[in-house]
Formats: structure tokens, C-alpha cells, sequence
RNA sequence: GUCCCCUUCGUCUAGUGGCCUAGGACUCCGGGUUUUCAUCCCGGCAACAGGGGUUCGACUCCCCUAGGGGACGCCA
């Protein structure tokens, strides 16, 4: 049997550190047995997904060196690689469950749903469909189709008993079925869900080994159900330990930066942070902790992938990134770092702000030292302004954090007609508005233009100066947080 | 709240019943080399969550408790 393993990541948002890492273990793996290495994009939810984020994915993950042997992108005799680009095969499954009875027509509202939904948790139990649809005569529900009612297909899910599954790295797992949700397979838009797709393409695409994050396990009785329900046999699966922030929860953005282009940005090699990646929930049989992925693929061995979940942890990160920066030859590294910003693509957006504000070349370089580099670590003190308290400082950049995160196009005047309206919003003039920008960003309050500054840094960099700010400025705590939030809403 | 998963130094980990006086790496602290700094070298601090079993013998096996995490969406 030849390995085939995937990595699945939906175009939505940025290219996450988390899927880089599920790549690397897949990629090894399959790599590892001479198998092959499927890119699959999971674009089944219409209103989030994007063509920019799909191209951002591939863009990123080529940069890590994770490349693969099939994909949108380059094809392979499994195809369409895309979900969104296979929903006939989805349609055609659906509708044999729903022969066979294994799944039926919900044509329940969302209002009714969320109504239910509210009163279960008011009784403290827990959130499930409550089979209003199970049962629905099947003349009524043909009449009902045929008139266009909105509807979905569901899974129909046993009431009693048990569901038991074999994990690769945890062993067998139990899980009553009455915790198991009556999943909705297809949405009304005619899209599958994950759960759907996911079973269906891993089944054509003769995937033989799943190795996912753990946050799949309490879903995996609705897959198996599909399988059973299909009649096909069921590929290995390996629910490995998700990444951690240091609090210990599951990694975020909001914690610590998780964007694949925080690190290339920042001037991480890829090397390094694969490296890096491959110690997290797993250890070489040697011991050695400084390897190629061309090594790791040399002497993995699945079993020594542990559970528990790794912290994510820069220090160590940087470390070994400073090793394998000083491990290169000085020409290495002057290509490297040219690779990295130090070249006419990269410097070109800049090359024009510079200019008119330039008289001898001496001065251009303490200019863009915060493009190109980490900006001054601040205090407080750096946000003194004439009229702005403290906290207000601490609102327009909370503000902006989230007005920033919605927004899709990361271009100068998509940037400023955000910053302007929500500064409209908050009644500030735009003027004042600015000055915490320009401190956070850039770390002084004279400077080259502020959205030009934003447009080039990138979301992930600005994201991270902006909470670095923000913490500069004292924090916010959970309950100035929840108000914040509030707040936020009220104006947009 | 319900269900599931997890639990060795602050962090990443080694350890598959005796090799453990629990090893390595990062961080931190001390010292050395270096015109400074960094590198490099040497040294140090620091852990088996708790309680019961099983066993001649438990970090290793079992149970309970505690703690952490995840899931509970027409998101993936």
C-alpha cells in the first residue's frame, strides 16, 4: 500500500504556524515510507475563504520548503484538489446517504435552531439538534424540495451505545454516541461541511494515514459513521498535540504571533522554524535536537510522537535560528538576508517615501529602521500626547487591532478609509487618532506616512506591535477586555 | 455544564519495571576566552501533580483525585 497523507488547511485569514507544523509531520511521514504528500484546500465555506488567502498558503508554505506532490496548484490524478471545485462528487455522496437513510433533511430555521439551542443551555445541557426533522414523511419532504425549500442534510446519529475508534498515537477511544451532534453534512447553500468533504476526499483521494490536530478527536464518530455509512474502509488516524500558547491554551493569534509571515517577516529561517517545529511532540531517537527535515525524514518513527501539548516558545526559537544564521558562510548569509528584504522588490514601496525626505544617503537608514527592523521597545511615556489620556491611547489601538483584523484588503487606501471611518466613529479627530498609531508602529511620532508603514509591514508585524503597544501602554484586563469589546461593537 | 484528551525541571523533551544519585536542550545565574558586545567553553539552579494499589522492585502498569487542554456552529 502506498502512504498518502494530507495536510487540509482552509484559504481563510493568514497561513497559520499550525499548519505548517501539521504539514511538516504529514510530509515527513508520508516521505518517511516513500509515500506521497497531497495539498488539499479546503474552501467549503464560501463567505470566509479567499483566492488571496489560498495564494498566501501556497506562498507560504513553499517559503517553509514544504512542498507537495499533488495539489490545486499542480495537480496530480486525484483531483480537484480544491473543494469548492468538487461540490458535484459531495452532492452525489449526499444523496446516497440520504438513499440509504444514514442522513436526512433538516428544514429547520435558523431561528428555531438558535431557539433551541438558547433553551438547552438554559437547562445546562448540552447543545444537539433535537430531531425535529428525523422522522418527516417522505412525500412531504420530496413536496417540500420540490417547492425550494431551504433545507440541509444531517447525519443520522445512533441514540445509544457507544462509539469506539482505534487512535495510531492514544490508543482506542470511547465516546458515547448521545454526545455526538446530528452534523449537517450539506448547508443550504448546497456546500458540504467539513465533516462531509472532508471523509469523501479522503476516501478518492486514497489518503492512508490522517495525522491531524487533536482538535478532531470529539468529531471523529461522525467520520466513522460516514465511512461505515459508505462502506469504505477507514485510513489510519493520528491526532497529534496541538501547539500551545505559554498560558498553556491553544495557540493564538491573539497570544502570540501565529502567522507563517510573522516569521518570515521577522527574518526567522525556514530551516530553523521547520526545525524548531520538529520538537515540538517529538524527539529524534538520538536525541538530537539540531536537524534537516531531510534528516527528521531519515529516522522518523511515528511512536515517538508524544500527546501532551508543546508551548510554543520564541526564546528557544530564537535561539536556534541564531544558529543557523551563524552556521552560514558570510556569502550565504548576505544572500540570505538580500532573499529576506535587502533587494529592489522589496525595497521599492520604500525607495519613494525616502526620497523626498532624504539630503544625504547618511540619512536614510535611520528612517526605515523600523520597517526593516524591530522598532524601539516602548514605555508609556512614549504615548504622551496633549489631549489623549493613557486610556485613551489604549482604546484607538484596541480599536484599531480589531477594525484591522476584518479587514480584507491590506492595501494604503483600504488602510486608511478603515482608520479614517472608525477615527470618525470614535468622534477623534483624525490627527490625534494617528499619534498612537505612529508611536506603536514605528516607535516615534515623526516619521514616514503611517499607512504606507502599515501596507508594508504586513498584517502579521503590525498586528504585533499594535498588542505590543497596547501592553507597553499597561495591558487590558479580561473585564476592560469584555468593555472594550462592547464598545467596539457599538461603533461599527 | 457534558464528553473526550493530556500530565517528568519555568519551557521543549529523554525515559517502555531494576541501567535514575532522573539525562539532554532553551531560559536564568556564576566563571573563563574575547579591546566592548555577541559567539565559544566550563559550571550551577531546577522536575517524575497528589493519593491508593499491582510488584521483590515503580517515572514507567492499574484505579481515584486534582490540574491543564480540546470539542460541543449551516467554521474548519
Amino acid at each position: 500500500m502506498t502512504v498518502r497523507t494530507r495536510v487540509a488547511p482552509s484559504p481563510t485569514g493568514d497561513p497559520h504556524v499550525g499548519t505548517a507544523y501539521m504539514a511538516l509531520f504529514n510530509r515527513v511521514f508520508a516521505k518517511s515510507q516513500g509515500g506521497r504528500f497531497i495539498l488539499r484546500i479546503e474552501d467549503t465555506d464560501q463567505a470566509r475563504s479567499s483566492a488571496a488567502s489560498e495564494q498566501a498558503i501556497y506562498d507560504a508554505l513553499r517559503w517553509a520548503g514544504l512542498d507537495w506532490d499533488e495539489g490545486p496548484d499542480i495537480g496530480g490524478d486525484f483531483g480537484p484538489y480544491r473543494q469548492s471545485e468538487r461540490l458535484e462528487i459531495y452532492r452525489r455522496h449526499a444523496d446516497r446517504l440520504l438513499e440509504s437513510g444514514a442522513a436526512f433533511r433538516c428544514f429547520c430555521t435558523q431561528e428555531r435552531l438558535d431557539e433551541v439551542r438558547r433553551a438547552q443551555q438554559s437547562r445546562r445541557e448540552t447543545p444537539r439538534y433535537d430531531g425535529h426533522c428525523l422522522a418527516l414523511d417522505p412525500h412531504e419532504v420530496a413536496a417540500r424540495v420540490d417547492r425550494g425549500e431551504p433545507n440541509v442534510v444531517r447525519l443520522r446519529v445512533p441514540e445509544e451505545g457507544d462509539c469506539r475508534f482505534e487512535d495510531g498515537l492514544r490508543g482506542e477511544i470511547v465516546i458515547p454516541w448521545r454526545q455526538v451532534d446530528s452534523q449537517v453534512l450539506v448547508k443550504s447553500d448546497g456546500f458540504p461541511t467539513y465533516h462531509l468533504a472532508v471523509v469523501v476526499d479522503d476516501h478518492l483521494m486514497q489518503i492512508s494515514h490522517v495525522l491531524r490536530g487533536e482538535e478532531w478527536i470529539s468529531s471523529f464518530p461522525k467520520h466513522q459513521l460516514l465511512y461505515h455509512a459508505f462502506g469504505w474502509p477507514m485510513p489510519a488516524h493520528y491526532h497529534l498535540p496541538l501547539l500551545r500558547n505559554p498560558d498553556t491554551s491553544k495557540l493564538s493569534k491573539r497570544k502570540n504571533p501565529t502567522g507563517l509571515n510573522y516569521y518570515r517577516r521577522s527574518g526567522y529561517l525556514p530551516e530553523a522554524l521547520l526545525n524548531y517545529l520538529g520538537l515540538m511532540g517529538y524527539s529524534m531517537p538520538d536525541e538530537r535536537e539540531l536537524f534537516t527535515v531531510d534528516e527528521m525524514t531519515a529516522a522518523f518513527d511515528l511512536n515517538r510522537v508524544s500527546t501532551g501539548g508543546p508551548v510554543f516558545d520564541l526564546a528557544k526559537l530564537d535561539w536556534m535560528n541564531g544558529h543557523y544564521i551563524r552556521a552560514l558562510t558570510p556569502g550565504q548569509f548576505m544572500d540570505r538576508v538580500a532573499d529576506w528584504a535587502l533587494n529592489r522588490d522589496n525595497l521599492s514601496p520604500i525607495a519613494p517615501l525616502v526620497q523626498t525626505r532624504t539630503e544625504r544617503f547618511i540619512d536614510i537608514l535611520p528612517q526605515v529602521d523600523y520597517l526593516l527592523g524591530e522598532r524601539a521597545k516602548l514605555t508609556a511615556a512614549d504615548f504622551e500626547h496633549k489631549t489623549l489620556s493613557v486610556e485613551d491611547c489604549r482604546r484607538i489601538l484596541d480599536h484599531a487591532v480589531r477594525r484591522l483584523e476584518t479587514l480584507d484588503d491590506w492595501q494604503r487606501d483600504a488602510l486608511y478609509t478603515a482608520i479614517k471611518s472608525l477615527a470618525d466613529a470614535m468622534d477623534i479627530k483624525m490627527r490625534d487618532f494617528l499619534s498612537p498609531l505612529f508611536i506603536a508602529v514605528s516607535g516615534r511620532a515623526v516619521t514616514l506616512p503611517l499607512f504606507d508603514s502599515l501596507a508594508y509591514l504586513g498584517r502579521d508585524l503590525v498586528r504585533s506591535r499594535l498588542r505590543s503597544a497596547i501592553e507597553a501602554l499597561g495591558g487590558v484586563s479580561k473585564k476592560e477586555g469584555k468593555r472594550l469589546e462592547r464598545s467596539y461593537r457599538a461603533l461599527v
